[in-house]
DNA sequence: GCGCGTTACTAACGCGTGTTAGTTACAGAT
DNA sequence: ATCTGTAACTAACACGCGTTAGTAACGCGC
């Protein structure tokens, strides 16, 4: 048994052509004249002897590798919960899926950004990255804009160049807080859902001090804390939101994640949602709809953010220049019963 | 400006050697004397040029890649709410990025197995496969064998000789149902946390089953639902059992994140837990500590598997024929207070 | 002076593909 | 009879690296 990997060259042989031909045929040459029997016979030949062309061989002679990376920026154990993650893994998968590329995904710690992904990039192991979880100070980025490099960012950074996807975490918080003034709230807390050199983060947390501002609501910084991913940080600002002395009736939260923490913090005082404190969280993963009291939250949309990032990477992977490759795409505020904006409708399911 | 790739070449020439030096040195290739000087002119011709070895070319002539894939059997839309996978992600790019291999994930939908990750093998796009969710029904994964591809699973499949890393999801579900059953409970229902042409799935409900039975209680078939990974089949199939005229007073169900959707639809028919329906879920995922109430669950150690998983197929990868091939991970019950065993324990969080 | 082993390298091949520059055969025009 | 053009291919190079087989220089024993 001979065992060896068949190649081009085998289909070649079988087929009868050269070598050339197999390529040609088999990656559809725009361009090239092949009679119809003989691109037959090389189709039939590579389908029996079930070629399949290797990706390291191609990646080599072509100059790409058919491999996106989808690097997010945490700290490793904060990916544990991140229920964002699992919806931009299927929208982005499905996305790309179609065109043949794969994805290949890495996590960088913020603490040494310069040496990881950049160095995928210049290994050409990958044709285009997206990046989730973009920081303000994160400098490996502008390297990246400078040697023109195909990258998407899932959120942003101002006044840069980069493509991107995103909401308008400002707005939306601004809204999601508004709607608790307009509930009567005055003393309104905030946990960050992540520290403020995420630019996630940074962005609700303004959205928030906006909402108080045009409300003619003093800010209170005794009323904010700053969370980092994970319910676990949730769970340990609310408490300090609590054992603390000042007083509140709602708390918005950055991340539905972290505020589920928040609610068992809430729930150890004795405290009632929403009656003693409304919530109101970001983000709308699958389980607020199902959480008691079903939260208050921001819908993001998660999947459309993965596809349309995909979208415009592969625009710029085949060198277009995306219509728009800087898009902002909508939010909304899923009013359930965390708030308190719904007691009634709430009664009724109950009966 | 040039703006031509670094190459070996490049290095050779500014170090004044020969690329096979380069190559040799950067290597560390064993059993080859290189004088320190010259070890020492190439690393700092390959610092200061920046040289990074181009993925693809490494590939083809080392014949590996240095990337092991990631495979998940599951409907893409299941993917959004596994809370399962976000902790075996964290736990493998932990585990294998010392040894600098990349991890590459895909979705392979249980309806098109064949196509698919087999040629991600024939490619030789990855070097060894991690695969989640096996079947009973996946005729892909005897090629596997027979080509004898290094593979882990994740999820075991009875009698084959693949390696896996799995718990005993049997005993594990046995020991929580019998828990139930001694706290007073003999009408049990059960949800699946999957078809049960997935392993796991039938595994759990067999330990259920075992429950039972070893302990008197006639199986009643009315009592078992079949759940498919997400919340909302978690939600639906309790809606189910609570619907039909079926008496019973606990429900063990097969994940944590349909048990999320379980505790919606009892709270939705007014009923308490654990006072009216106990409830028992499988993961521990994060949340499930901070979840009202409380929910009693097996704990499955995902970090560990993913870790231990990764560091068997590493030893495959080695050439190595590890010592345990075939790994079971201890679970654990953990008692909180959706199952009404720690009642008084809850009491006193309260005051 | 020669054989021999060791140290420290290097020339050259091969990995499997994409792609460019040709080549051959043949029809039609001059 | 020669030139031109086109259809249908192919020979040969390039991609950037790992690796095998080989070589030159040198010391050492006799």
């Amino acid at each position: 048994m001979t065992n060896h990997r068949i190649t081009s060259q085998d289909v070649a042989e079988k087929a009868g052509v050269s070598r050339t031909t197999v390529s040609l045929v088999l990656n559809n040459v725009p361009g090239v004249k092949i009679s119809p029997q003989t691109r037959r016979r090389v189709l039939d030949a590579a389908r029996e002897l079930n070629y399949v062309p290797e990706a390291a061989a191609q990646a080599l002679a072509s100059r790409r590798a058919r491999i996106i990376g989808l690097i997010l920026i945490r700290n490793p154990h904060q990916i544990s919960t991140d229920a964002f993650l699992t919806q931009i893994l299927d929208g982005l998968i499905e996305t790309i899926r179609p065109s043949g590329m794969r994805l290949l995904i890495d996590i960088v710690e913020p603490q040494h950004q310069k040496e990881t992904y950049l160095q995928l990039i210049q290994a050409k192991h990958i044709d285009g990255i997206i990046l989730s979880g973009p920081r303000y100070d994160d400098d490996a980025l502008s390297s990246l804009l400078e040697v023109n490099f195909p990258a998407v960012l899932l959120g942003q950074i101002p006044d840069s160049d980069f493509a991107f996807v995103d909401v308008d975490n400002r707005a939306a918080v601004n809204t999601a807080v508004a709607h608790l003034i307009n509930l009567g709230h005055s003393r309104i807390a905030c946990i960050t859902n992540a520290p403020i050199s995420y630019t996630a983060a940074l962005d609700r947390l303004t959205g928030y001090k906006q909402a108080l501002k045009e409300n003619g609501i003093a800010l209170d910084s005794e009323l904010i804390r700053y969370g980092d991913f994970d319910i676990e940080s949730g769970y340990r600002q609310m408490h300090s939101l609590l054992a603390s002395n000042v007083t509140m009736t709602a708390v918005f939260i950055g991340s539905d994640t972290l505020a589920y923490g928040a609610v068992a913090a809430i729930r150890e005082r004795g405290l009632r949602i929403p009656q003693d404190i409304a919530v109101v969280g970001f983000d709308d993963i699958p389980f607020s709809r199902y959480s008691d009291p079903p939260l208050t939250t921001v819908r993001l949309p998660a999947g459309d953010l993965a596809r349309r990032s995909a979208e415009i990477l592969s625009q710029l992977l085949a060198g277009d220049e995306p219509e728009s490759k800087q898009v902002i795409l909508e939010t909304q505020l899923v009013v359930r019963d965390s708030c308190g904006a719904s007691r009634s409708n709430r009664r009724m399911k109950l009966q």
